[in-house]
DNA sequence: CAGCAGTTTAGAATTGATCTAGACTGATTC
DNA sequence: GAATCAGTCTAGATCAATTCTAAACTGCTG
């Protein structure tokens, strides 16, 4: 079918190098499933399906460490908004999050549509790492 | 040891009754654990724990089943801010939490601390259904 | 192309949570 | 206060997501 060879892997062999992570076969697939198809929201489940689906034979065990190594990478960031079920976002600006709770869906809320007018002082002997807002929405 | 016979169990009773749940010894004496000290965020293995060592032999399912039941009536409300782990925060008042993530803790950010200047319009087709803030800390 | 640290993998194990079917118990009725 | 019954409770099995393990594999570098 397609004439040219698939070879987008270039500019996603770059991050995975800059991160310091060896770019090998199973890496350089996912992150092009992640990397190349703007802003997502996945599950281990849902990324696992899609790699086994594009032909790309890879375990579960693999999915996890390298959402994980992506994460500290700072190539994703895990956003927990269900008891039992990590997402991870390929989106790692600053932003915050739609949850469609009945689809189980996250959304991206563009940075600068949420403001907060006041932030707590953390307790003393703590910094901030990170605030994250979850908007929780249903059907209306 | 203590002369008086320990019944607090009357203003636990009340609310009980008042969410429409049956009084039984089980979530008598879960509620009391719950509802007699002061705000409290708690999971499901922690309460087990605490009745056990208070002699209320319960069973991990009835904590399950409680602790849910307690979250319709509104008794409880329930905050999800690490994978595979709930916590039921006895504050059903609108406020937001700080999470000191080394030590899986959950602290109340009292309710006027934290202020949205401003919400994104929810998708169409959908309503918010409630804004959780997590101020996510560290040792510093 | 040999060697090795770093990766991947299948499958087992762990964990938090839920389900199931039978035993128990608070409330109601006589 | 015994009989009744819907609502509860329980031990143990089960489930789903995730992590672990030990062995096989694979990018690099020399």
């Amino acid at each position: 079918m397609s004439g040219m060879p698939q070879r987008p892997y270039a500019p996603v062999l770059e991050r995975l190098k800059e991160a310091g992570l060896r770019p090998t076969r199973q890496r350089l697939a996912l992150a092009r499933i992640l990397f190349t198809n703007g802003d997502r929201h996945v599950t281990a489940e849902q990324l696992h399906d899609e790699a086994l689906k594009a032909e790309i034979p890879v375990s579960l065990a693999t999915i996890y460490n390298t959402l994980h190594q992506f994460t500290h990478a700072g190539l994703l960031r895990e956003v927990v908004v269900e008891p039992g079920r990590s997402y991870f976002d390929t989106n790692t600006s600053d932003h915050h999050h739609f949850f469609h709770e009945q689809v189980g869906q996250l959304e991206d809320i563009p940075g600068d549509q949420v403001r907060l007018a006041e932030l707590p002082a953390p307790p003393s002997g703590t910094a901030i790492r990170r605030v994250d807002v979850i908007v929780r929405i249903r059907p209306s």
